[in-house]
DNA sequence: ACTATCAATGTAAGCGCTTGCAATACCCTT
DNA sequence: AAGGGTATTGCAAGCGCTTACATTGATAGT
């Protein structure tokens, strides 16, 4: 069976009467086409079951309503939040994302943004640090909106939006010792952002007057199993902590569920915080306490961006959405 | 500045002194040139930085390689895992992946076909029942390849990648009627196929000589704070259960951080069992005993189906991955 | 009544690529 | 030397849409 091949804007026009411009309007902005007119191709569209072919349009249009999303990963990822606000916030728009996993390595970036770049993408979105000098000149040069979020970088590619890691570690430094503790333990990812936290926790910590914060590096991407190597690495420290940083939730969570295994109560015998607020560390025994970036904001900022840039307005490029420290019973 | 416009097919053809048509012919069959032609636009594709127009390409040649996953979420789901393999594997090929979320309801599942649909794109991945009989007609007279994974149901839209949720619930039942458990509880999901799994559960039990397991239903997406509430909701039971089956992972690590807080062992006064085999199910303290599904393993049937069509072959349309139990500590 | 203005629509030229078909060149066969 | 293949390339017609520009008719200003 032959399926009879689907309309075309062609066909819409030809039952309403008018031309396949007029239906183009209909479809793009309304506004443009008088009420009359817009009644007939609607029904037009109704009755032929029509569906715009966004290729084409894209093509023609110069505009593929196609964004693209270049993450490290997704499995358990502190990104998880945002990426899905922003694909939720996209869509709305009548955009679709393109969700591309980056990896650890510069080769996959590199390839990804070359496939983006082709598919004439509306905007591309980076929430990993690009390091790469050539990478970032590449993506410079090319006309397309490129939106670094989570990082603030002080040059960004295009804009950024994000927040300060090294302020949040200094703000988890002063909450820190403000509540008492004094042997701080880092645990920290193998990531650029992590690090910079690690050392605005330390910088603060020694200018208040503390000792160097102990430290453990950790593999990236972070999850429930490293907390507990992590603490099982406190064994080998000269001296315990009474608080440990981690660089994640997950981290946080497994280094608790693994000081409970060992009897070592929580926060009462060693204190722990996270980093992301997942929406676990709510529900985790001891609440875990933690830093809070707003997924949903940045979304929305992404997209206040996107919709600026298509009016061709200018926009600031470094969009600070903060973070909070919430506090619960963990630390 | 006004930037040069990038190269296109014709300026790499004009360089290397050769037609558009055999330019393409290179980029897209290579093995359809001249060895000595291939040389000539090899090197005038490199000293242009040409980048093809994938847009363009998609309209002329009517082959998007752009491949629609519709997911419920991503943030705490259980199928991350085969959702990251997918995109891995998809990506390798010259693929990309569109995200979309379609969330609980049916409208935004109906909203991303007609995008998916309107993009042209290759395939459709659905990782969520499409109960709705339209939606399902709908799919079935579009002319683009439909894959069901995780589920297999009897008459697939198109293909179906996965394993029986009936079985798998039933297997559980075996399971641990073999190591001696007697009391069951249910903590089910509001999904089709938890409630599946559930209803396996329940008829193998049953026929086994059990009594009727005790059930909880809990709301989509289940997460980690669930398994708190399903075990404090288990002191309404008149008859304590000796374990209890969740619907997934998260659900089961709640439970077990609920239990331990409350002061149960895990599993010598509760058994409990999740679902998915999350990463975590492993590091967990006790080690959950959970199912595991191969996300992997169902990336790449995906990956294969994918092939078969674009070479017009003949491919089974149920394809069974099956599951695995995976015996740990907490059952 | 006459023109300037404007809203609404149509005309048609692309957008950058793929591909069926035709043309050409070259190599065998007989 | 003519006929038949085969491998390689070019020609040119789209793919389905958007949009600059032209056209038309109506409204308003004088």
């Amino acid at each position: 069976m032959d399926t009879p091949r689907s309309p075309r804007l062609e066909d819409v026009a030809a039952t309403a009467g008018v031309s396949t411009a007029t239906v183009s309007r209909y479809l793009n902005s309304p506004e443009k086409v008088a009420l009359a007119t817009r009644e007939k191709i609607r029904s037009a569209v109704q009755s032929s079951g029509y569906l715009p072919n966004l290729t084409a349009g894209a093509l023609a249009g110069n505009r593929s309503r196609l964004i693209a999303a270049l993450v490290p990963d997704i499995a358990q990822s502190i990104f998880n939040d945002t990426v899905e606000a922003m694909i939720g916030e996209l869509a709305t728009d009548g955009n679709s994302v393109v969700l591309a996993l980056t990896g650890p390595d510069n080769d996959r970036l590199n390839a990804e943004i070359a496939m983006a770049l082709g598919r004439q993408v509306d905007a591309i979105i980076l929430t990993g640090i690009v390091s790469d000098e050539e990478t970032r000149e590449r993506l410079k040069s090319a006309s397309v909106t490129v939106i670094e979020t989570w990082g603030l970088p002080e040059n960004p590619i295009d804009v950024a939006i994000g927040f300060s890691h090294h302020a949040a570690g200094e703000e988890m430094a002063r909450f820190l010792r403000a509540r008492g503790y004094r042997r701080p333990h880092l645990v920290v990812p193998r990531s650029t952002r992590s690090q910079r936290r690690a050392s605005g926790f330390a910088a603060r910590w020694v200018a208040d007057g503390g000792a160097e914060p102990t430290r453990l590096e950790v593999n990236v991407p972070s999850h429930f199993g490293q907390g507990r190597l992590s603490f099982r690495a406190l064994a080998d420290l000269a001296e315990q902590p009474d608080v440990v940083i981690c660089g994640s939730d997950w981290i946080a969570q497994g280094l608790i569920v693994e000081a409970h295994a060992a009897g070592i109560r929580v926060p009462d015998q060693l204190a722990v915080t996270g980093f992301g607020n997942l929406r676990m560390a709510g529900d985790m025994r001891p609440t875990i306490t933690s830093v809070d970036i707003d997924g949903a904001r940045i979304a929305r900022e992404v997209m206040r961006v996107l919709r600026a840039r298509a009016h061709s307005q200018e926009i600031e490029t470094r969009i600070d959405v903060g973070f909070r420290i919430i506090a619960r019973e963990s630390a």
